[in-house]
DNA sequence: ATCGTCGGATTATAAATAAT
DNA sequence: TTATTTATAATCCGACGATG
């Protein structure tokens, strides 16, 4: 997924060789090339095409062809946004504020992609082609004075560190030795800034103020990375807006909004692909660079009014501080900028319906999603560590078919329909409330058959969401058997989801939605699939444990799906899991004696040297196994349920810890986003 | 004279809408 | 469905100022 080859012969080439037509070659037949290289169009001259183009060859500059030709044409729903700019002019008119927020302040939330700088933030059009875009949208809008004119050089420049990037300049001045990464901290002064790249800005005048902001180059390589990977999952903003190169020229002109927003997300999308992709050359010699950006959002934070007014910015800096967080496992804080997050959405109306008829209707949807998105989260992280929720499901989903994406989409609003049915007694219930109408015989039942009836269709999504929500739906089904066990709901006789054994049929799924699944796209989770599938895990083992010396089918296939998943969680993505370990010690006596039984496939040998050796131990195969009777096991469920402990492998204390410390649901995505998005940022050229 | 910049005319084309 | 309209993006002419 390279760059496209520079090379657009086929189209001139045509044009020219044959020459079929006099006519058309000698007379004025101008025919403008199809694609101009990128400094071409800066420049605003002629390009020939070639690589490296005349223009380029001349002046000694670096030709590409980076900057993928953007979208034509009109975008979005013209008929609704005409109908509500027209309703909204009654509105005004009549003297009736339709909306609390505050036109000036209120910050562009990524739009549709139309007017990108005469739309309103009210989401009015007024077309006036006298006044001049003001320039000022954060950045958006290239200062006339510093247009960017190579700004795609130092977008390249802070890719740089990436193994096959872009070809140095060979011919550019040079004006110093340093590297521009030693910037970190400074103010983004052209000349300093050039390190090895040549740089000729020439913007003297506005915002010198020695704003201590990091430089906007430093944001691409991340931003692309969030929306090569994280986006599926969290697609609340306009990749359009975000990717654009030009956004990032001048790190003085994002409003402070958007600077917290970018470093909140540049923060979070380190910690949450970890080491799952290569990521960037670190900004700064010593500090990690996703503290890095989270400190530089806390501290602009403390340079403005962050609390008010608020702005869909603000809803989304504490979300991406949440993430940050979360992933570091300071749950404490984690727990605070979600809640904060919550909290601004809630100040937006966000939770309310009816104010989203007010909105732009472009606006409004992107509002739904960012709405669902915290709902999602809420109540995927309360589950996990046991809280309240605050939100509820009485605002509309995002439309999934008039979206830009609507297979993304598709996606998005199946997993929120899937946590619908987490409702306030499976949160209630999951922190451990006993109140005894809460979890139910009934309750848990309609619980478990909503689980499987939500999100149905799954057929036009991606392999990746699929197993996103397939994998999520398993988990949730564990959670709700676990509630039933600690509630003396689950009886070995018990039916579909009461049954004792229930664990197995789910672990089955789970290993038949994974084993065909295609690698990258499940390593593509993140951390959040090996918490889900190391949940499954443990519950499995606890399962296994309490009916251990039962020798019947289904237990026997039991220890088979656990052994497939703890293979799997072995090698995910490309490491062990740091959740097999605690796993691993809460299985003692479990696998031995199903390795016994060669009913297993072997483990590959790089499996099997991750496996702790006291596992596959020869003697450790022949210790007796106890015996238990169904009632011992039930009671052993019980004691280890709900405590923490079931599904949830805390035999030492450290383990305990791990794993009530746990991260967040932090699900990544890739491939299909991947390859049609940017791959000019993705990667260096071919 | 030469070079580089940039306003904006011109053209290309996608999306929305109307016509069939 | 196809045709037409319309909104948007892309190319690059040529006026203009800077430089020598």
């Amino acid at each position: 997924m390279a760059a496209e080859p520079p090379q657009q012969s086929e189209e001139s080439a045509s044009t020219s060789a044959p020459a079929n037509d006099s006519t058309e070659s000698a007379s004025s037949a101008p025919k403008p090339l199809r694609r101009a290289c990128d400094c071409c169009r800066k420049r605003k001259v002629k390009c020939d095409g070639a690589d490296p183009c005349g223009p380029c060859k001349k002046a000694s500059i670096r030709c590409a062809y980076l900057q993928p030709p953007k979208k034509k044409g009109p975008k979005g729903l013209r008929s609704a946004r005409v109908l509500h700019a027209l309703r909204r002019i009654d509105d005004t008119a009549t003297g009736s504020p339709a909306s609390s927020l505050s036109p000036d302040q209120q910050a562009r939330f990524g739009d549709w992609g139309w007017n990108p700088s005469n739309t309103s933030p009210t989401g009015m059009v007024y077309h006036d082609p006298s006044t001049h875009p003001a320039n000022t949208y954060y950045g958006q809008q290239a200062m006339p004075s510093e247009n960017g004119y190579f700004h795609q050089q130092q977008i390249h420049s802070a890719m740089r560190h990436h193994p096959q990037g872009i070809p140095q300049a060979p011919n550019q001045p040079q004006f110093g030795p340093e590297a521009p990464h030693q910037h970190w901290a400074h103010h983004h002064h052209p000349e300093s800034s050039a390190g090895s790249d040549h740089h000729q800005v020439t913007s003297p005048s506005n915002s010198d103020a020695a704003q201590h902001r990091l430089p906007a180059e430093s944001f691409p390589p991340y931003v692309q990375l969030f929306f090569a990977h994280m986006f599926p999952i969290m697609p609340v903003f306009d990749r359009r807006v975000y990717l654009d190169p030009s956004l990032y020229i001048n790190s003085n002109a994002f409003s402070s909004e958007m600077y917290c927003l970018l470093c909140a997300l540049c923060a979070a999308t380190i910690v949450q692909l970890d080491a799952s992709i290569p990521q960037p050359a670190p900004l700064h010699p010593t500090k990690a660079t996703d503290d890095l950006f989270a400190e530089e959002c806390l501290r602009e934070r403390r340079c403005f009014d962050y609390i008010e007014p608020v702005t869909p910015l603000s809803v989304l800096s504490s979300f991406f501080l949440f993430a940050y967080y979360g992933n570091h496992e300071k749950h404490a804080k984690a727990w605070h900028y979600l809640q904060e997050s919550i909290t601004f959405a809630e100040n937006l109306n966000m939770d309310n319906e009816e104010f989203y008829g007010k909105l732009d209707p472009v606006e409004a949807q992107w509002r739904r999603r960012l709405y669902w998105l915290l709902f999602i989260t809420e109540r995927a992280y309360a589950v996990q560590r046991r809280k309240h929720t605050r939100l509820h499901v009485s605002v509309q989903l995002p439309a999934v078919f008039e979206s830009e994406d609507p297979q993304l989409l598709n996606g998005f609003v199946n997993l929120a329909n899937l946590f619908s049915a987490v409702d306030e007694s499976f949160v209630s219930a999951w922190r451990g409330s006993r109140r005894p109408s809460l979890c139910t015989e009934n309750w848990l039942m309609n619980t478990q058959q909503q689980l499987d009836t939500a999100a149905l269709a799954l057929d036009n999504i991606t392999e990746t969401q699929h197993l996103d929500i397939a994998v999520t739906r398993e988990w949730l089904h564990v959670l709700a058997w676990q509630m039933g066990v600690s509630n003396g709901l689950i009886w070995g006789k018990g039916e579909g989801g009461m049954r004792l054994d229930y664990p197995i049929e789910l672990a089955r799924k789970v290993v038949e939605i994974t084993s065909g699944a295609d690698e990258q796209a499940l390593n593509s989770h993140g951390i959040g699939m090996e918490q889900k599938l190391s949940d499954i895990a443990g519950c499995l083992a606890d399962v296994l444990k309490c009916t251990d010396g039962d020798t019947s089918s289904t237990f026997l296939e039991g220890k088979d799906y656990l052994h497939t998943l703890l293979r799997r969680l072995s090698s995910m993505r490309g490491k062990e899991s740091r959740y097999l370990q605690p796993l691993m010690s809460k299985m003692e006596g479990l696998m031995g004696y199903e390795l016994s039984t060669q009913t297993l496939p072997a483990p590959t040998e790089a499996v099997a040297t991750r496996f702790p050796s006291h596992v596959q131990h020869p003697e450790f195969l022949a210790t007796p196994l106890p015996r238990y009777s169904i009632a011992d096991s039930m009671g052993m469920l019980r004691t280890l349920s709900m405590n923490g402990t079931l599904g949830m492998p805390g035999i030492t204390t450290e383990c305990q810890d791990e794993w009530q410390q746990r991260r967040p649901s932090g699900r990544v995505y890739d491939e299909a986003e991947t390859n049609e998005m940017e791959p000019w940022l993705v990667n260096g050229t071919a």
